[in-house]
RNA sequence: GCCCCGGUGGCGCAACGGUAGCGCAGUCGAUUUGUAAUCGACAGGUUAGGGGUUCGACUCCCCUCUGGGGCUCCA
């Protein structure tokens, strides 16, 4: 049985619980700090986050870091007085004339169903419209800290005004709270950004435009051993792998409907003798052709058409992200046709390849969620049903937990998404795995039933990685640049101490190449330590070193770059030692 | 797209409106070294691009491009 690892069930600790109330409280005492330096300030909201509280305020000029220092000793001075936080009821007469000099606050308060409670939180002179909970006194908070400040749109919405955010955290202790900066210190540290550029993987370019990537060697070769995996993998689980060309006829895509529902997603046409062409934002229509290019018959579903397909979509340039977030990527796509009786199958086998693919990256911890049919949706009401507990009975049938998202799944079919959890705790969504009721009757796709019927069959879009760019840059964080052995660009580093050893430094690299492995020899003139610094700074798994003793002996000096020193042993034993550890984690191996 | 903050050699940074410097990386030379930085020299920049103000602009103003933090958490 595979190890699916732990899922997030969704229920809140008395810990998460605390937390929450703690830092509403810190944000109704910063609205209070910030009212009593800037008065004409208008109040917006101030929700506990995940992570801390914010608090969005109408000012007339953004706020400074300078400011923020000043928020947070007044902050501290109030949490230090020790004022009790008191709930009090009022009349909509009374809260409406309270709020008078508040135009966000009485906005929110027309929105307000009239048999609403309504309630102020209050604490020294601070009086805030509020359904808390609170803590019951300021002094509860026992470590604040603000941290950024931003730009929010009043409601979310950008044809409202632009409110100026502060955002901080609040935890029950100090120490609590160090141990978050710390690990948001160490989340920077592994900034796949940085990452990419010291280890030399991949970089982005004016001259190119933004969003675009261009791999490095180094990057380039961790890449194909991530692809070259994939397609293995795919292989094995009965896919057949596919290619398709980057620009379409736009006839193909008005048959899709991405030119009427995802237009602003995509790059402008371009000319080919006189017919219009785009650039795809998805594979799903070429794989459709896949299928159409011949009759199908029951007995040839289910179907499995897997591509690494490249595609390009419009991004608002504020929401581009290194790796993260571009406008040209790859996707591990794949689309699966079949018949209804194969449906229950074919998302356990998605579920189990998912699975199996995800561990070998080392990821163990997931947290999944089902959608289902919106208000607005495509397709046949009754083939929806057997979509979404079909989707239900695989996911039950593994001992896998979810959560529903009730109505939000895409208008053309339900889906499951999987949120995969980093080496920091994380979530980064990755995996999805949606049904498509839309394209199959656009594109009339049909097969063959075993009483002669022309039948629609179900299909099944699915992206595992979810882009290769995205998954690399998850990748990079989870292992803070320290690939495991299997996806180090580079295994190795030979070090020889002189230029006398550079002949069996050699020896050494082509014994280990010759094996398969991934090794360099440093033959530039700098001293043994300059050599490991570099080494253990690229994150090379091993550093092997050679002088006079080791060129004597055949052996090689191991260094592993988080073990340190593990001594000399001969070349035959270090290449042994190489080969079980670069072999791929296999589900297999951890039954 | 919008708000705020940035853009100075490949990278990381400095420079009251008055000669663009430093470190790392690079190249060359010396050194031939035992587990995270040997020494020295050299080279490298129309300060993102364009316009303006000024005797004089990296510095001030405007525009464009581009990077970062946000714009989902609803009293």
């Amino acid at each position: 049985m595979l190890d699916h690892g732990t899922v997030d069930t969704g229920h809140v600790s008395p810990e998460i619980a605390l937390r929450h109330r703690l830092r509403h409280s810190a944000a109704h005492v910063m609205a209070d700090a910030v009212l009593s330096l800037f008065p004409e300030a208008k109040m917006a909201i101030g929700p506990p986050t995940q992570d801390g509280f914010y608090y969005d305020f109408d000012v007339s000029r953004p706020f400074t870091p300078e400011d923020l220092e000043q928020i947070e000793a007044l902050m501290v001075k109030t949490i230090a007085a020790g004022h009790s936080f008191r709930r009090e009821e009022m009349t909509r007469e009374e809260i409406t004339s309270l709020f008078s000099d508040q135009p966000y606050k009485l906005e929110i308060i027309e929105g307000l169903a009239e048999e609403e409670t309504l309630t102020v939180y209050r604490h020294d002179e601070f009086v805030d419209l509020c359904q808390g909970p609170h803590v019951e006194n300021t002094g509860e908070i026992a470590a604040v800290k603000l941290l950024t400040v931003a730009g929010a749109y009043w409601r979310g919405d950008e044809h409202r005004p632009m409110l100026q955010r502060i955002y901080g955290t609040a935890f029950e202790s100090q120490e609590a709270l160090d141990a978050h900066l710390a690990r948001l210190e160490e989340a920077e540290r592994r900034d796949h950004r940085t990452l990419g550029r010291q280890l030399g993987l991949y970089s982005i370019h004016d001259e190119i435009g933004p969003g675009l990537i261009v791999w490095h060697p180094k990057g380039g070769l961790v890449r194909t051993l991530i692809e070259d995996y994939w397609r293995e993998l795919h292989r094995r689980w009965g896919y057949d792998i596919v290619y398709s060309p980057h620009i379409g006829r736009g006839s193909l895509w008005q048959t899709s409907g991405h030119l009427e529902f995802f237009r602003e997603n995509m790059y402008g046409s371009l000319e080919v003798d006189e017919q219009e062409y785009f650039l795809k934002p998805m594979n799903c229509p070429f794989h459709i052709m896949i299928y159409k290019s011949s009759l199908r018959s029951y007995r040839e579903l289910p179907i499995r058409y897997g591509e690494l397909g490249t595609v390009y979509r419009y991004e608002r340039s504020g929401v581009l992200h290194g790796l993260m977030r571009v406008r040209g990527f790859t996707q591990d796509d794949a689309h699966i046709f079949c018949r209804p009786d194969q449906v229950v199958g074919e998302i356990g086998r998605v579920l189990d390849l998912t699975f199996e693919l995800l561990h070998a990256f080392g990821f163990s911890e997931y947290s999944i969620m089902v959608s289902t049919r919106p208000e607005k949706a495509v397709g046949d009401p009754v083939m929806w049903e057997h979509a979404t507990e079909s989707l239900r009975e695989s996911l039950e049938q593994r001992g896998l937990s979810f959560g529903i998202d009730e109505g939000g799944g895409a208008f053309y079919g339900p889906k499951i998404d999987i949120h995969i959890t980093d080496a920091l705790g994380r979530a980064w969504q990755c995996t999805t795995i949606q049904f498509d009721f839309n394209l199959p009757e656009r594109f009339d796709l049909t097969y063959q039933d075993d009483e002669g019927n022309r039948v629609q069959p179900y299909m099944v879009h699915r992206a595992i990685l979810g882009s290769v760019e995205r998954f690399f840059g998850v990748l990079l964080e989870h292992y803070a640049g320290a690939f495991p052995l299997w996806l180090a660009p580079v295994q190795a580093v030979i070090v020889p101490i002189a230029d006398r050893h550079l002949e069996y430094a050699g020896q050494v690299q082509d014994t280990l190449a010759k094996a398969g492995f991934r090794v360099e020899v440093d033959s530039r003139g700098d001293r043994m330590n300059q050599k490991i610094r570099n080494a253990q700074m690229q994150k090379v798994p091993y550093m092997l070193v050679v002088g006079d003793k080791e060129a004597e002996a055949g052996s090689v000096s191991v260094r592993h770059r988080d073990e340190g020193d593990l001594g000399p042993m001969p070349i035959a034993s270090f290449k042994e030692r190489l080969g079980e550890e670069a072999a791929i984690p296999s589900a297999n191996a951890t039954t």
